[in-house]
DNA sequence: GTAAAGCATATTGTATACAATATGTCGTCG
DNA sequence: CGACGACATATTGTATACAATATGCTTTAC
């Protein structure tokens, strides 16, 4: 009832895949056939390419000319390039909020305790670990950063996803995220913008082996 | 001949319709009719459709559901949001990809040499420009982030360009180039970072008054 | 004279049909 | 036995056709 106006198709199917994608359900390297996913989605080949094109300029689909869709495979070599551009923008959107008040700092303290609990459910724990960075970032004005940055997000939630199971990351980047919620208290935002360059480094460090690969990640630093 | 293979309609309408708005062929807020502009071209709305989609990700269309495509407007407030961000990857790239030899800062030297003497030259400014921008950044060694880098720079052409016939300001921009090449001539990477910083602020100031914007771009700083 | 309603038109959104290209199979030739 | 080529099939890329929605104009009621 709520919607006066109802999506498109086109945008519609590109969620739906999106969501497939991001839980794994279409595994990276899949052929995409297009009418076999249209009949599935109960759409029609039109808006479903219109989506599917969309996905591929987000970087979750290739397009091979004349041969079709594939899932994009996860690599070491693009973790190892999404996380410190990650890292740099959420530091430099850190920045430019300022530092939070004491509301956003508290708010952001509460999800983190919930992180924290929840290091038994990886999907909840996932789900909170995104809204925590959200939120660390949200007194940003730079709304076009903001908008990139979720994009890139969007990228790194399939990495995320692949290394979830791992209850003792979950309590490490709890206490990362604390040790970044304190300098901010302390009103130390070059200290928690250190903190933070460190946690995604971590992040990277510990994903890195669970995807296969054998080289470390300090060639960016 | 050349190619063997021909580029798909999609993507040689999404080059020929960008260059159109890059130009200021297609103005800000100009409608776009599809049958209209798939006549002009020469296709049929299908694979436009998808290259406006595409453009629409991008940034350079609107799509109103149900209304269709419209240019996107320029607004002083996503330069103020653009630039820094420009400013934010350049300085990263800079600094991912270490001091560049000495071949590199010649070649910089030359291209700036020649952006200076194309003073007269609006069009040849703006590509020298570019060129050297993207020299600057070339050591890099995270292929995303140039992506990424490359996509910025395309919206902002379009403001450079709306502000391009003005000597004076090339002539501005070439000793700044000149000042950040000579940083690095000095192992000086921390100074060239905060000459370039200052360089990308010196753009978007000469940038606001001529897309009609009152305040000043100091807020993010 | 003005405002609202309904019809006519234009345009987008989606589905289907057709054309071009790639892939796999089978048979034949060396 | 292996390799090459022709044909059959599957799939993508593009064009066209149809449906749904928005827009503008005319008409009519007050």
């Amino acid at each position: 009832m709520a919607r006066i106006r109802a999506k498109p198709l086109h945008a519609q199917a590109r969620q739906a895949v999106l969501e497939r994608i991001l839980r794994g359900e279409l595994a990276p390297d899949t052929r995409v056939v297009e009418s076999r996913l249209a009949e599935d989605l109960g759409v029609s080949r039109t808006p479903l390419r219109e989506a599917l094109m969309h996905l591929e300029r987000e970087g979750f689909l290739k397009l091979e000319p004349n041969r079709g869709f594939f899932v994009a495979p996860l690599s070491a070599e693009e973790a190892r390039e999404l996380y410190p551009i990650l890292a740099m923008m959420e530091c430099e959107a850190l920045r430019l909020g300022g530092l939070p008040g004491t509301a956003r700092i508290e708010y952001l303290g509460s999800v983190n305790e919930r992180l924290a609990e929840a290091a038994a459910d990886s999907e909840r724990a996932f789900q909170l670990n995104a809204e925590w960075h959200t939120i660390l970032t949200s007194g940003c004005p730079n709304r076009t950063l903001l908008k990139m940055l979720a994009g890139v997000r969007r990228k790194m939630y399939r990495y995320e996803w692949a290394s979830l199971p791992q209850a003792a990351r979950i309590e490490a980047a709890a206490e990362q995220h604390a040790a970044i919620a304190f300098a901010l208290e302390q009103g130390d935002a070059d200290g928690a913008g250190r903190d933070l360059q460190e946690h995604w480094q971590t992040e990277l460090d510990a994903l890195l082996p669970r995807i296969g690969a054998s080289a470390d990640s300090s060639g960016g630093r």
